[in-house]
DNA sequence: CATCCTATGTACGCTACCGCACATACAGCG
DNA sequence: CGCTGTATGTGCGGTAGCGTACATAGGATG
C-alpha cells in the first residue's frame, strides 16, 4: 500500500497508495519554495495545495497592528492548504516560506476531486489535519504559560525535525516574527544557548550543536507536539466505507 | 434540505438532511451537561460525541504543572469529539462544561458511519471544524499579544453568543483557568468593566449590560472569529460526489 | 580598502502580570 | 442570629518582556 513510483519524500504523497498517486502524476509539479515566498494570503482561495519536501513554510497570523505569531510549522510531514478540503476555502492566516527548498504542488481541484471519492486519501489528509490541530492547540498554550528561552528551544526543535542536517538559515529578526516577541529577546535567548554551549550563531545561520540540551531546556510542548504526530502517523487508515446514499 | 423533524437547537443537528437526521434519530439521545462535568480526557478514547444546544463546553488544555488554558469553546454551534471523524480517536486536550445546559450525545460509531458515508454529513462536520480551527489559531495570537482586559472581553463575547439572555454563571476563579491567568487578575479586569458600567458582577454571576461597549474593548480575535464562523456557515455544502474506487 | 547595509548586541525605563499573603463579604445553614 | 465556606477585593515586591535608542560588527560591493 505505500508503494511509490517517484518516490517523493514528503510523508503524505509517500503514504499515498498506488492508483491514487497515478491519478496525481499528470497534474503535480515540482516546484521551488523560497525564503519568504507566501504560498497564501488571508482570506484568499487557493489554486494550488502544496506538499513540502525539503522546505518549512509558516502558517503565520498578522493582527491589524502588524503584529504577528506563528500558528503552526509546516516540512514534509506535511501539507499546506488544508482549508481547501475543509470546505472552507480560504483561512484567516498567512502561509510563509520560512526556509527555503523543494516541494510539490497540485491544482487544487485535483486534490478536492481525489478527497471526495472518499478513499484512503481524505483519511490520511484528515490525520494529517489532527496533527496540525494538536500543534495550533500547544502553541495557544505554549502562547500562554513558557518563557521566551523556552519557545525558543521548541522552534528551534519544530525546525530542525523538518530539515536535513542541524543547520537552520534564519536570522533572529524572523525569529521574532514567528514567536511573535521582540527581536532583542531572541538576541538574547539565542545569547544564552550559545553561552551555555547548546548552539552556535552567526548572521542569520544557526548550528545547533547539543540537540539533547535543547531538548532539555525546552518546554514539554515539542514534546507533545511530536508524540501525537507519531501517534497518528502510526495509525491504520481506516477502511474504504463508501456507500451511496 | 434544512428539514427538522424533532427541530433540535443544535445548528449541526439542524443543518442535516432528513435521510441522514432519520438514521440518527434511534441513536441520539438527550443529555444534561452539568457544570464542572468533563466529556473526555486527554489521550482518551470518546465513547460519545456531544451537541451542545444550551450548554457550552471548553476545550481545555492543562500543562504538566497544572496550569491550564482554553483553547476552544463549543456551543450549539458545533459538536464536541471532532477527533473522532479526524481519524485520531482521541486528543491531547480536555473538553469540560463550562456552563450547565442540555444537549445531545451519539454513540461515536454512529457518528463514524455517517461520516464514511461521505455526504453531506461529512461536509457539514468538516467545515464546522475549519471553524474550530480558527478559533483556535485566534486564540493562540491573542495569548502572544492581547491583554487581559482584552481578552476578559473577548472571552465574554464568545460565551455570551452561546447563550440565550446576557447573565453567565461563572466565577472569577474558572474565567482565569479558562484564560490562563491569575485569578486576581480576572478581579481586578472585571472590577474595571463594572466601573464602566458594563457588567455588573456578583458572586458568580455576570450581567452583561452593555454588549456593544464591550464588543469595543475586545481585542480583534473575537470579531475575526464570529466573521469566520458566519463565512463558514453560509457556505453551501459541497454536492455529493461519491465513486466507487 | 572604504563604504554601506544588514544582523546582532547593549542599555534603560516602563508596564502587565505573577506569586503570595491577607482582608472583606455574601449566602446558606444550623 | 452567628458560623463557615466560598467568592471577591487589595496590597506589595518581583520579573519577563516591551519600546526605544543606539552601538558594534560581519560581509558584500564598489
Amino acid at each position: 500500500m505505500v508503494q511509490t513510483l517517484a518516490a517523493p519524500n514528503n510523508q503524505l504523497l509517500a503514504a499515498m497508495p498506488t492508483v491514487e498517486w497515478q491519478r496525481w502524476m499528470t497534474e503535480i509539479e515540482a516546484v521551488d519554495l523560497v525564503l519568504g515566498q507566501v504560498l497564501y494570503e488571508p482570506g484568499a482561495t487557493l489554486s494550488h495545495v502544496y506538499f513540502p519536501t525539503t522546505a518549512i513554510v509558516s502558517l503565520l497570523y498578522v493582527l491589524e497592528n502588524g503584529a504577528s505569531a506563528e500558528i503552526a510549522v509546516v516540512g514534509n510531514e506535511g501539507l499546506i492548504g488544508i482549508s481547501l478540503f475543509m470546505g472552507g476555502d480560504s483561512t484567516p492566516s498567512r502561509a510563509v516560506v520560512q526556509s527555503a527548498g523543494k516541494g510539490y504542488r497540485l491544482p487544487a481541484q485535483a486534490l478536492k476531486d481525489e478527497f471526495n471519492r472518499g478513499g484512503v486519501v481524505l483519511h490520511l489528509l484528515l490525520r494529517y489535519t489532527q496533527a496540525l490541530i494538536t500543534q495550533m492547540s500547544q502553541t495557544a498554550v505554549c502562547n500562554r504559560h513558557h518563557s521566551l528561552d523556552q519557545q525558543l528551544c521548541r522552534w528551534l526543535l519544530l525546525s530542525l525535525d523538518r530539515l536535513e542536517g542541524s543547520e537552520l538559515v534564519m536570522t533572529q529578526e524572523l525569529i521574532s516574527n514567528m514567536l511573535g516577541v521582540r527581536r532583542e529577546g531572541v538576541t538574547e535567548a539565542a545569547l544564552q544557548l550559545q553561552a551555555a554551549g547548546l548552539i552556535r550563531y552567526s548572521r542569520g545561520r544557526i548550528s545547533v550543536l547539543d540537540r539533547p540540551g535543547i531538548e532539555r531546556r525546552s518546554c514539554e510542548c515539542y514534546r507533545v507536539v511530536k508524540k501525537e504526530y507519531d501517534r497518528l502517523r502510526q495509525i491504520p487508515l481506516e477502511p474504504v466505507t463508501v456507500a451511496v446514499t
